[in-house]
DNA sequence: TATATTGAGGACAAGAGAGTCTTAATTCAA
DNA sequence: TTGAATTAAGACTCTCTTGTCCTCAATATA
């Protein structure tokens, strides 16, 4: 469904909503605590920085920092600028052109369970969310 | 979400289902009908042959067909045999080991989405879903 | 029995996604 | 001003999925 890309764009971004203050985090810190490839993920946050999610200094005390408020950011901005549109409208049948006009058999029932992950996406803050997951002691890290 | 093989495996199946009478069919009549490639197809049907969802047979006349009647295959059925049972246990952030006991963020609410489609893979039968896709005039190939 | 037709099976090629590595550019701080 | 820390950028490798190609085995039919 998303990326690894994705995935790991999602939890760095959960990670940085959770930081207190405006300083700036290292890439490094952030894919050592969630334990991912450094080269990596400093690959996926750049593309964040491209879409104005993030913003970065370089040389000492740098690193990346949310470009706005983490209420002001959506899980639909992150997955949008990481997969890109495909990710809303693909067919389960892998149909080129499936939709209302020309529907597969499973567009109706595989539409509506879209629907509502984009839903889920579009309407959960950065912020909403990295607070549920410190209040629910839920995790970010395989370990 | 499902793989390409899966998707055309999918197609297939219904395709068969949709045939009157109990004749096999080449499996290249298949793949010119869903413009698929014949090769690739008949790699996937073998799958199917394995798995005892289809049985086939070689020489002049020959071919494939459903192993047993088509109210009798759930759309699970295929899913499983094809992409096995990693698609109804992932977890959307990717994080090994993610389930009840140590949840991600995501989890719940991705869950329930993800069981809502294993239901209905589950509850649906090819023959239901052959019939509403003739019944619907819904379509199985690109053009 | 001869032959054309079909699936079975394996080796191989192409493409995309995932991940690594190296070098350059920038910036803070001593 | 020098040096260390850090992002930026691009080339590169690996692996898995997708897809192709060729040969072999089976079998219905004439």
């Amino acid at each position: 469904m998303l990326s690894s890309a994705c995935q790991y764009g999602l939890r760095a971004m959960i990670y940085l909503a959770q930081q207190p203050g405006d300083a700036y985090l290292p890439v490094r810190r952030i894919s050592s605590t969630l334990d991912v490839s450094h080269p990596f993920l400093a690959k996926i946050l750049q593309q964040l920085v491209v879409k104005d999610l993030l913003v970065s200094l370089r040389g000492p005390s740098g690193g990346v920092k949310l470009a706005r408020a983490s209420t002001d950011i959506r899980l639909n901005d992150i997955v949008l600028a990481i997969d890109g549109q495909k990710v809303f409208d693909s067919c389960v049948l892998g149909l080129p052109g499936c939709g209302h006009r020309r529907p597969c058999p499973m567009h109706e029932a595989w539409g509506e369970l879209r629907s509502n992950f984009c839903s889920m996406l579009e309407e959960t803050t950065l912020a909403a969310f990295a607070e549920r997951t410190e209040v629910g002691g839920f995790r970010l890290t395989p370990m």
